[in-house]
DNA sequence: AATAGCTACAACCGCCACACG
DNA sequence: GCGTGTGGCGGTTGTAGCTAT
C-alpha cells in the first residue's frame, strides 16, 4: 500500500493564491506562527494542502522577502554558489537570506543558465582542454575580488563583505555540515548544532576563529582529519575543502595559516594543508586577469556572442 | 488586430530525511 | 527496528504577460 497524499484531493483548491486567501494565512501564522501545517487549512477554512499553505508562506508571504530584480552582486554570488555547490538552491538561498530558493531556482533556470550556456558554447573551441567553465569562471571572480573583499588583507574576516554574503557563522557551519555529511560516513551530530561540533572537533575557541573562510577551512579540514582517524585524508579530499575559500577570494597568506593552527597540535597533515593552500596561491596568482568576463556575465544586456570572440587574445 | 512564440515566475509534484510512537 | 506523518527540497509544469510577425 503506497503512502497516502499530504492531504484529501478531493475539494483542494489549486492554482494562484488570491489576496482574501493570502490574508487568511498571513492573519493566521501571525497568531500561531509557522508550525504544525497540517492543521492550518482546517482552523483556518482554506481550501488548499498544507503543503500549498506552507509553500505560499515560506516563498511568497514570509517577511523579509525580497522581491523584484537580483543585483549584480546577487547574480555573481548565486553563479559561484551554484558552481560550488551545484544545484542546492537551500544552501545557496541561506548566503542571500531575502532570496527564496525557488527565487533563486527560477531565476537560475530563467537567466543565469542561458548566460552560462552562451558562454560556455562561445568558449568551447578556445579553451584549453583541461579547463572548465566552472574553473574560468571561479578564477574570473577571484581575481576581480568581485565580492567586495579587499585583496589587501590577508586576515580578512567576512564582516568585511555586504550584509548579505556568508553573513553568518551559522550558514558557514550548515554548508560545511552537509559536506561532512556527504564526504564522510554518517556520525553523530551534535547536540547543540553543527558549530558547536566543529569547536570540539577542532579544538578551536569560537572567538580565536572570527569569521574567516580560511580558519573554517582549516577547522573543517581538521574536524575531516579527525573523524577519519589523525592524518588519513586524502590530498583530493584537502583539495575539496580547500576550494571552500574560493567563495571569498581570502588570501592565501601562510602566516595566517601558521598563526590558526597556533594553540592546537600541529600534525604532518597541518604541514600538508598549509603547503596546498599556498601552492594554490601561487596557481591563483599566475591567473590572468579576467574580469571583462565577469562583467559580461552580469551585465543584464548581454548576449552577444561576438564580444565573446575576442577570447583567445587573452589566452 | 490577431496570434504564435517566448519569458518569467508562482505553484505543484514526487521524493527524501527525520521525528515520533 | 519499523511504520507513519510531516516538513523540506529540487525538478517540473502551468499560465499570464510580453514581443514579434
Amino acid at each position: 500500500m503506497g503512502r497516502p497524499p499530504c492531504c484529501d484531493k478531493v475539494g483542494i483548491k489549486k492554482g494562484p493564491w488570491t489576496p482574501e486567501e493570502d490574508i487568511i494565512l498571513v492573519s493566521y501564522i501571525q497568531e500561531h506562527g509557522p508550525a504544525n501545517w497540517r492543521s492550518v487549512p482546517t482552523n483556518t477554512g482554506l481550501l488548499r494542502c498544507s503543503k500549498s499553505c506552507r509553500l505560499r508562506w515560506t516563498n511568497y508571504l514570509r517577511p523579509g522577502i525580497k522581491r523584484g530584480n537580483f543585483t549584480p552582486h546577487e547574480e555573481g554570488m548565486i553563479i559561484h554558489l551554484q558552481a560550488l555547490l551545484g544545484n542546492k538552491w537551500a544552501a545557496i538561498a541561506s548566503y542571500l537570506p531575502q532570496r527564496t530558493d525557488n527565487d533563486i531556482k527560477n531565476y537560475w533556470n530563467t537567466h543565469l543558465k542561458k548566460k552560462i550556456k552562451i558562454f560556455q558554447s562561445a568558449l568551447e573551441p578556445h579553451m584549453a582542454s583541461d579547463s572548465t567553465t566552472y574553473q574560468f569562471v571561479s578564477k574570473s571572480f577571484n581575481d576581480k575580488r568581485s565580492f567586495d573583499i579587499s585583496s589587501h588583507d590577508s586576515t580578512l574576516r567576512l564582516n568585511q563583505t555586504s550584509s548579505t554574503y556568508a553573513s553568518s557563522t551559522e550558514n558557514i557551519s550548515r554548508l560545511l555540515e552537509g559536506w561532512m555529511r556527504s564526504s564522510s560516513p554518517r556520525t553523530n551530530t551534535s547536540l547543540n548544532g553543527p558549530h558547536d561540533e566543529l569547536h570540539r572537533n577542532t579544538g578551536l575557541e569560537n572567538n580565536s576563529i572570527g569569521n574567516s573562510m580560511t580558519t573554517t577551512s582549516l577547522q573543517c579540514y581538521k574536524a575531516k582529519a579527525d573523524q577519519d582517524g589523525g592524518d588519513l585524508i586524502s590530498s583530493e579530499e584537502l583539495e575539496s575543502i580547500l576550494s571552500f575559500d574560493n567563495l571569498n577570494s581570502i588570501a592565501w597568506d601562510k602566516s595566517s595559516c601558521d598563526s590558526i593552527l597556533k594553540g592546537s597540535q600541529t600534525t604532518a597533515t597541518d604541514e600538508k594543508v598549509i603547503h596546498l593552500m599556498h601552492e594554490k596561491k601561487q596557481r591563483s596568482d599566475n591567473n590572468p586577469p579576467l574580469s571583462f568576463l565577469e562583467k559580461w556575465l552580469l551585465d543584464e544586456t548581454a548576449g552577444q556572442v561576438d564580444e565573446m570572440m575576442e577570447l583567445p587574445q587573452i589566452f
